[in-house]
RNA sequence: GGGCCGUUAGCUCAGUUGGUUAGAGCGCUACGUUGACAUCGUAGAGGUCACAAGUUCGAAUCUUGUACGGCCCACCA
């Protein structure tokens, strides 16, 4: 390993190695990190979280990266506070999705998976699988992952599958898994049933058509609407309020149903809404649920009027058969309007429910499925959350979950696809027995018949909703489920709230009797500046290897946790990575140039400085500057942990962004370099403070850019041989490095250095030259600060004179600081004297505005007798010392004779 | 239809229990090749905190309403 860091910073070799480095070390394993335990005796708690396993196809996109980063961040802060960190990976076989991808695939080969067979389309997602399955895993790695890859979980491998099993069966036996005829949402592309949570409702402008419809004994008609009237083929019914007046003579009667032969009867129901419409309600129970509802109390038939493929069924007339669904609507208007029975067709705006997987339009549609019965799982879930055993970030997901969990209704889980858990269910057709199974059957236990497994597969969500035990070893009681269940916190977007967050809570308490995690923290969405959301089909995302290649991981990281406040969304723009990624890239680039520097100068530093630097605090020869950045250093420590605590990972980022770049690399460095170069002494001091300070800061980054401070982290000196920052300690708080006279003073440093650098440049002093200045009126504050630091002041500002005491006569430039000393710069001729005098009463009418707001805050005796006496003290300050600030203005002025 | 969230500088956003002169990054302007860094440095411009009313000694912050944007849920066909 070379010593020195590159002149360059470039990401992309780096990490690679920096990476193999961690992964050859050990460091993702859930290690007890050689922590002793506390005064009590107690060892640090493990950290555990799942990873949203990503579908098994999936390449990265922002989204994972978001994610990723995110809980990378939480992991790596674990692990080197000291707790045994464990991050556990997985994939998702995805039913649908997965099966999408490859019967696309074979539709290339101009064939359907029907033609290959059951058992060979099979054989050939495994097949392809197994090789994406690595990529999406290795793409995670790219941008930092530390998670566990040696407990990687895969919802569809044979352990697991195991798991679902055991749950199915569980419940089977409970009796909360029934198979029932119902209103299912039908995917006519996915040719499968869908979840309620799976059939997304979208608004969309629509019509509805009314419809005239003649009673069977001629003595007249009454009119329906429908958003759908080519189910009016399955019609077997027309529902009225039972006390609609107007309806009431209708009651009973028979309603000749246009373009069939049939007539139906017009009965009453309480789920019509008179004021709707017409106040009349053509039910077709076979394809709307609440239809369904209607018909069951009514007794009317179920007509199935389409195939799986919303194509028009012989269930219709045959001029129809066949027909796409919305073909048939156009035919059927039109029969409608030919016949004279199409009243009127009006503008509907209405939710209708899309296929999450392809966007189809779902069709409801009468089936029989299996269901799981929710009340009973969801209670314990609500209790919990009520009791407080898990709680969200932000709050309010509280309400959303709480909402859907008291109105829950059951779950269709299963799917007419091949590629999933089959549904362990087996059928004996000669003596009608079915019975669940947890293994494999092949003859029927009562009368020794064969059997037949169900043809259909679970929800993939009824695997994923177990991954916090499944990939722990349930159902065995494996050590690792001792041991890591429940878990700490979940880390997911808030999409999957009810498809996965509060099942697997459900789950959780169900089959272990306990929450699986005690806080879910749901982060924002990646979004464009129109904020869409990003994605494929809009074209509108970034990539994240693209990121990683041009600016690194640790740019990516960066930018994506300092722009993920909680509760908001992360606003990228696609068309422009270097606008979104500038940030990070330029940090990134800051830091590697900063440590080069740091190293050049640390290198060949005595031994005993290393021990020494952990001990540089209050020592005799330390300077003002030291001690400030050892104060700095401290206090970004503190918000940084705290920033965490609070899952506020942005602000966490920010105070090690500004401790390095304005606090350590803008001013300490540059205080320092006279002692660095030996032009004074301390120099050996100074290396001390400056290993410290940035030994701490890398660790305090390194959750947030852990490629680039681990590589410069093992660049310094003294460091053990295998050292490595990812399982290096925490930096605590020192109450010894709390130093509120320093922080004080060096701010009087900084703000004189910038007044003289804002005078040269208002007057326009050259770059180089040097000037004088005096500071009048100087506080002991002032004074103290300018003798510890003169040096510094006179670098920065190239002062070649710098004096304490009254003010030199003559033209020139001055300024009145925070403390009330006034700084004055003699110009000689430089100085427009105009210029400067409009300066200085424009800033003497500003405070003397501040004043007067001041004094009549304090003249009133409400606020006097009401705000609380700190406040008070704190506006009785301000006053002082903004009265003195104008007075000094004015004796300014007086003295430049304005 | 119900619920939730947002509206702060040209852009993307912080601003945690109401209490300095409302901040950051990017962008913009001027100047600058000072022995880590031009992916940089120094200085600067830029905001009636969406609007209205209210509570309060005091409101970007709390309340109500309005407008606009977004999200979630929903069996008015």
């Amino acid at each position: 390993m070379s010593t020195e860091l590159s002149p360059t910073y470039s990401p992309a070799g780096l990490e690679v190695g920096i990476y193999r480095q961690w992964v050859e070390a050990g460091v993702f394993g859930p290690r007890a990190s050689g922590l002793s335990p506390d005064a009590r005796g107690l060892r640090p708690e493990a950290f555990v979280t799942m990873m949203p396993p990503p579908n098994v196809t999936a390449s990265l996109h922002m989204g994972h990266g978001l994610n990723n980063t995110l809980q990378d961040v939480l992991t790596r802060w674990a692990r080197m506070r000291g707790r045994p960190a464990l991050w556990l990976p997985g994939t998702d076989h995805a039913g649908i999705a997965t099966q999408n991808v490859v019967e696309r695939l074979v539709a290339k080969e101009g064939k359907t998976r029907f033609d290959l067979g059951r058992e060979p389309f099979i054989a050939r997602m495994h097949a392809y699988v197994d090789v994406t399955k690595e990529t999406i895993l290795g793409q995670l790695r790219s941008i930092g992952s530390s998670a566990d890859w040696s407990r990687t979980y895969y919802t569809f491998d044979e352990h697991y599958s195991k798991a679902v099993r055991e749950a199915f069966v569980r419940l089977y036996e409970k009796g909360l898994i029934y198979r029932g005829k119902r209103i299912i949402n039908w995917c006519p592309r996915c040719l499968t049933a869908l979840s309620n949570e799976e059939a997304e409702k979208e608004e969309k402008d629509g019509k509805l058509w009314h419809l005239r419809y003649p009673l069977a004994d001629g003595s007249g008609s009454l009119v329906v609407a429908t958003t759908r009237p080519e189910t009016m083929l399955g019609d077997s019914g027309v529902a009225v309020h039972p006390e609609d007046a107007r309806y009431q003579a209708l009651i009973g009667k028979m309603v000749a149903l246009p373009l069939t032969d049939r007539q139906i009867p017009i009965v009453a129901d309480e789920a019509v809404d008179p004021k709707f419409g017409s106040g009349a309600v053509k039910v077709t129970p076979a394809h709307d649920a609440t239809d369904f509802d209607i018909g069951q109390r009514h007794d009317l038939a179920q007509i199935d009027v389409m195939t799986p493929e919303a194509r028009m069924s012989e269930t219709v007339p045959e001029r129809l058969q066949g027909l796409d669904r919305y073909d048939a609507r156009k035919k059927v208007v039109a029969e409608f309007d030919a016949l004279g029975l199409l009243v009127k067709i009006e503008d509907h705006r209405h939710a209708v429910g899309h296929c999450y997987r392809c966007g189809t339009v779902v069709e409801p549609r009468l089936s029989d499925q299996w269901f799981v019965e929710m009340a009973p799982l969801a209670q314990p879930a609500l209790d919990a959350y009520r009791a407080g055993a898990v709680k969200f970030v932000p709050e309010r997901w509280g309400d959303t979950y709480t909402q859907w969990l008291e109105n829950i209704r059951d779950w269709c889980i299963s799917r007419q696809l091949w590629w999933g858990h089959r549904i362990p269910v087996w059928y004996c057709d000669a003596c009608g027995t079915k019975q669940a199974s947890r293994v494999d059957l092949s003859t029927c236990p009562s009368c020794r018949g064969p059997l037949r497994q169900d043809e259909d597969v679970l929800d993939t969500w009824f695997s994923s909703w177990l991954v916090p035990m499944a990939s722990l070893g349930w159902p065995e009681e494996t050590e690792d489920l001792a041991r890591f269940y429940p878990g700490t916190v979940l880390i997911t977007a808030p999409e999957i709230l009810f498809f996965w967050v509060a099942r697997m809570i459900m789950a959780g308490l169900e089959f272990r009797g306990t929450v699986p995690f005690s806080t879910v923290y749901l982060h924002g969405t990646v979004r464009d500046t129109q904020h869409r959301k990003m994605s494929k089909s809009l074209g509108n995302g970034i990539d994240p290897l693209d990121v990683i290649e041009k600016y690194g991981a640790d740019a990516l990281r960066y930018t994506v946790v300092s722009g993920m406040a909680v509760g908001t969304d992360l606003i990228l723009d696609p068309k422009d990575l270097e606008v979104s990624f500038a940030a990070g890239r330029n940090f990134a680039n800051k830091l590697w140039n900063a440590a080069r520097f740091v190293l050049g100068n640390l290198r060949g530093a005595p031994r005993p400085l290393a021990g020494k630097y952990r001990e540089v605090i209050r020592q005799q020869e330390l300077t003002l500057a030291d001690r400030w950045i050892i104060a700095r250093c401290d206090a970004a420590v503190r918000n940084a942990a705290d920033a965490l605590a609070k899952f506020r990972l942005n602000d966490a980022a920010s105070a090690a962004y500004h401790f390095l770049w304005s606090d350590f690399a803008d001013w300490y460095v540059e205080a320092i370099k006279p002692r660095l170069y030996g032009d004074i002494p301390g120099g050996d001091v100074a290396r001390a403070v400056t290993y410290r300070v940035f030994d701490t800061a890398l660790r305090l980054l390194h959750p947030v850019m852990p490629f680039l401070t681990e590589a410069i982290w093992q660049k310094l000196p003294a460091r053990q041989e295998g050292e490595l920052l990812a399982q290096a300690r925490w930096p605590e708080p020192d109450r010894r490095a709390v130093d509120a006279a320093a922080l004080k003073e060096f701010a009087l440093v900084q703000e004189v250095v910038t007044a003289l650098r804002q005078i040269r440049a208002e007057n326009g002093v050259e770059p180089g030259k040097q000037i004088d200045a005096t500071i009048v009126a100087a506080t002991p504050a002032m004074r103290s600060a300018l003798s510890l630091e003169e040096g510094t002041v006179r670098r920065l500002a190239k002062v070649a004179k710098l004096t304490v005491g009254a003010a030199p006569s003559g033209a020139a430039a001055s300024a009145v600081l925070t403390d009330g000393s006034t700084l004055i710069v003699p110009l000689g001729g430089m100085v427009d004297l105009a210029k400067e005098c409009a300066k200085l009463a424009a800033e003497r009418d500003r405070l003397a505005g501040m004043v007067a707001n001041q004094e009549k805050k304090l003249g009133n005796e409400q606020f006097v007798a009401r705000a609380p006496a700190p406040v008070i003290e704190g506006e009785r300050k301000k006053l002082a010392e903004w009265s003195e600030q104008v007075s000094k203005l004015d004796e300014r002025r007086k003295a430049l004779g304005c």
